[in-house]
Order: C-alpha cells, then structure tokens, then sequence
DNA sequence: CATATATCCTATAGACATTATAGAGTATAC
DNA sequence: GTATACTCTATAATGTCTATAGGATATATG
C-alpha cells in the first residue's frame, strides 16, 4: 500500500510540474488545490528539498518549484525518497537490502523467487515514468 | 510491503504443498522447519483454514493439510486472504475498492492512472503463479 | 529599519496496524 | 483416561503513519 505521504509527495511533483518553474508554488496553494493537511503537505516539501527534488525561496513571494526538468524526474526516484523500497521483501531490494532473519539461503526460498518478479515489473513502470508523463491526464 | 504473516503463510503453504496430501503435518514441524514463532504461525494457519485453503485434524497423528491441489490454489487468492489488497491505492482496487477523501475526480488523478498499470502487471504474475509453481525451487 | 510573509526545523501527539504471546477450551487417537 | 494437537479470544508489545504545534529563520517591500 502506497502511503499518504508518498501520494500526496506525487500529487504536489504533479502540480509544480503543470506550473511555470520560474514562479514558486506557496504550499498553501498546493494543499488548497489537492485537498491535502497544509501542516503535513510541509514536511513532505521539505523532504523533496532536502534530496534535490525541489527548491524553494522564503518569503513574500517565496514557494517551491521544481529544480529539474520532469522529463528529468522518475516515479521510482520520488517514490524511494518518500516512500522507500519498491521491493516488496527487503531482500529482494536493489536499494535497501536486507536478510530475512527465518531463511537460511535466499536463493532456496520461493517468496523471494516470486517477488523478485514482482520487483521487475513494478521498477519497469517507476522507472520508466518520467513526471512528465505522469502529469498527463485522461 | 509483505507483511511478515503474508510471508510466513506463504511458507507454510509452500511446505505443505510438498509433503503427502493424506497425512497432516503439525504446526510445531513447519514452524521449526521455517522459523516461524509457532503461536504466531497457529493464527496463520488458523485463518487459511477458515477460508478454505486448509483442512486440520485434531489429537493425536493431527495436523493441517492442504485441501486443493496445489495447481488449484493462486497466490493472488492467498494475497488477498493474508495481506489484503494487491493494489497500492484503494481507488484501483479490484476486491477492495474504495474512494480517496482527497480525489473529486479519480480518473482526473495521476497517481490513480499510474496505479492501474502497477496493479495490472502484479496481478498477472500473482494470479498465474500457482501454488505448485510457486514451490518449484531453483 | 520595520513588518508581513513564507519556508525551516524539531518535537510530539494520536491513531492504527503488525507481531507475538498467553491461557483456557475442545476434539481425537490410543 | 491421558496425552496430543488444534481452537479461540484476549491482549501485550512494538512500531509506523498521519498530523499538528510552535518557534526560528530568511526575504520582499516600503
């Protein structure tokens, strides 16, 4: 199950992406357009800032806006920042690996066979989506 | 992320799907065979039984079977039971659909859109992996 | 310089789910 | 009738997620 956090994260990289990226976004804006907790929707910007998603300006004026083009943005990379590993089984994550403590050989153990399928094809999609085309609508 | 009762149920079907149908294997064999907490793995088994994917005996030569072949039995159907839903947002949820408090329009949603993709390529692994392939080791 | 604006940052409350255990009850084999 | 093994409910222990509070800091503007 996808988190809020991460949700609202995409919702927010969506909105900046459909803006001008000279002119900052006020968070007050984006958790008014999106319907999401203005108090919440902060620490989720500012953790975007902090691994280099975005960039903001204090201020009158001041706001958030996108420091990369979103062809240059993909889900799988806003989705591990926020949400962390795309595995389903740590030990299965290319990012965040870690031994199961009840399997004494991994390569023996059939969830991890299956989910290393489902790790393929997920990563196919979130690696392959770029902001861009993710803003997209129907 | 699996939970670790989606994972351990998962083992233990795998287990039993090794062993002779006609004779039940006890709890106490496949938690120590897995390393599963044995109190823990009793309320896993415990639920596949009353949603059809075991059979028990009790006293004496007692234990827990399978009660289809395991050709029979997808993962898919022990994900939902165990974990719950496949999708990653309740909006794309097959068997477990439900609106999101912050969408007006959910085919207006990016996240929604991307979510489809996500839950369509994991349910065709889930759904056509059976139990029987799935213990196959390599 | 003073003021309003808007982000920055840490801490923490509140709610909920997961994992695990306890302990008494029930059916069965021998 | 005794040991065995599942049944069932309750609950403890832990951890995570969601959300909020409140003060600190930087900037635009006149």
């Amino acid at each position: 199950m996808l988190s809020r956090k991460t949700k609202y994260g995409l919702k927010a990289l969506s909105y900046l992406a459909k803006q001008d990226r000279d002119i900052p976004v006020q968070i007050s804006v984006i958790s008014a357009k999106e319907n999401i907790s203005q108090k919440f929707l902060e620490s989720i910007l500012l953790s975007l800032r902090k691994t280099g998603f975005l960039g903001s300006k204090k201020g009158k004026g001041g706001g958030y806006y996108l420091l990369k083009d979103p062809k240059e943005i993909t889900i799988a990379a806003v989705y591990r920042v926020l949400e962390g590993p795309i595995a389903m089984v740590p030990c299965v994550s290319l990012n965040f690996y870690e031994t199961c403590e009840d399997c004494e050989d991994e390569h023996q153990c059939s969830v991890h066979k299956l989910m290393i399928q489902v790790r393929d094809n997920t990563l196919s999609i979130l690696e392959n989506t770029s902001l861009e085309e993710f803003v997209v609508t129907v």
